[in-house]
DNA sequence: AAGGAGCCCTGACAGC
DNA sequence: TGCTGTCAGGGCTCCT
């Protein structure tokens, strides 16, 4: 499923194919998801030139340049859970679940498919970062203003488990549950401790942590990057990577104990108990 | 005000 | 075999 990793992988796997391009068609099979696709989106698209992607969080933002008289604006793109943007050649037939397509000039297709439609893609005006779902985002977790003291100085008060606290957006960015799981175990913290009673050096090693295992997922996600554009499918190249994460009930890979699942935060949390305290 | 619950959607799987 | 029920997930809104 696309986290940050995945929608990183994304972003620089279509951006030689659509970067500096003209949107000359637009396809729509379907407009319903969790923000249905803007009325007129398809006339605003077409003849709009490309400019360069970036990503804020799980979010993928397509520029485009002005047509004559126009205002600059921006493609909010976000592939929910399942969702999936890839290159396809102009003719070939869309599968089940492909419900949108760009094409552009030179004859390439950026395709979305999303068989649960959690994903959306949404049209904004002006500024980007004047956009509410962006505005109130706490910082990338890859940059410098991620750090331990930051997760220390914002838990302080906080009563709810350290890793719903770790999922806020508000705090950090991009770390879903599969990251978050991950991440306490290699901290060696229990998801279930309270986020406000947790010290500032242990703080220290989960934000290092978080670092570690998303840095790790991007350079997988290399292996994403090529079956995504030779349109092969997508392996499930970092589950076999994961301690604990989808493995509730099997042996932990560092002392053999037991995992555990608990559900925090409405989402299903996986730990050791023997390695996580 | 913090934090929990509900909602959106469909495929995969379990249990009958 | 085919049905029904449950779960998964991010992020938003709505409640207490």
């Amino acid at each position: 499923m696309p986290e940050l990793p995945e929608v990183e992988t994304t972003r620089r796997g279509i951006a030689p194919y659509v970067e500096g391009r003209e949107i000359s068609e637009v396809v729509l099979r379907q407009r319903s998801f969790r923000v249905p696709v803007p009325e007129g989106l398809e006339n605003a698209l077409v003849g709009r030139r490309v400019g360069t992607l970036s990503r804020r969080a799980k979010y993928l933002l397509v520029p485009l340049e002005p047509r004559e008289g126009e205002e600059p604006a921006t493609l909010l793109w976000h592939l929910g859970m399942s969702g999936s943007l890839r290159i396809v050649n102009l003719g070939e037939p869309p599968r089940k679940h492909d419900h949108i397509d760009l094409v552009m000039d030179g004859g390439r297709v950026l395709r979305y498919h999303d068989p649960r439609r959690f994903g959306f893609v949404d049209w904004l005006k002006g500024t980007v970062d004047s956009d509410s779902r962006l505005a109130r985002l706490g910082p990338e977790p890859l940059s410098e203003t991620f750090d331990g003291e930051r997760l220390y100085r914002l838990s302080r008060g906080r009563r709810l488990a350290v890793k719903p606290f770790l999922m806020d957006n508000a705090v950090v960015v991009g770390v879903g549950n599969i990251y978050a799981s991950e991440a306490l175990f290699l901290a060696g913290i229990d998801p279930r401790r309270e986020a406000g009673r947790i010290a500032r050096e242990r703080y220290d090693r989960l934000a290092a942590a978080v670092k570690e295992v998303l840095t790790a997922a991007i350079t997988q996600g290399g292996t994403t990057l090529r079956d995504f554009v030779s349109g092969t499918g997508e392996p499930g190249y970092f589950a076999q990577r994961l301690n604990v994460y989808g493995r509730a009930g099997l042996p932990c890979r560092r002392c053999g104990a037991e995992l555990r699942a608990v559900t925090l935060g409405q989402r299903a949390s996986v730990f050791c108990r023997i390695c996580q305290s």
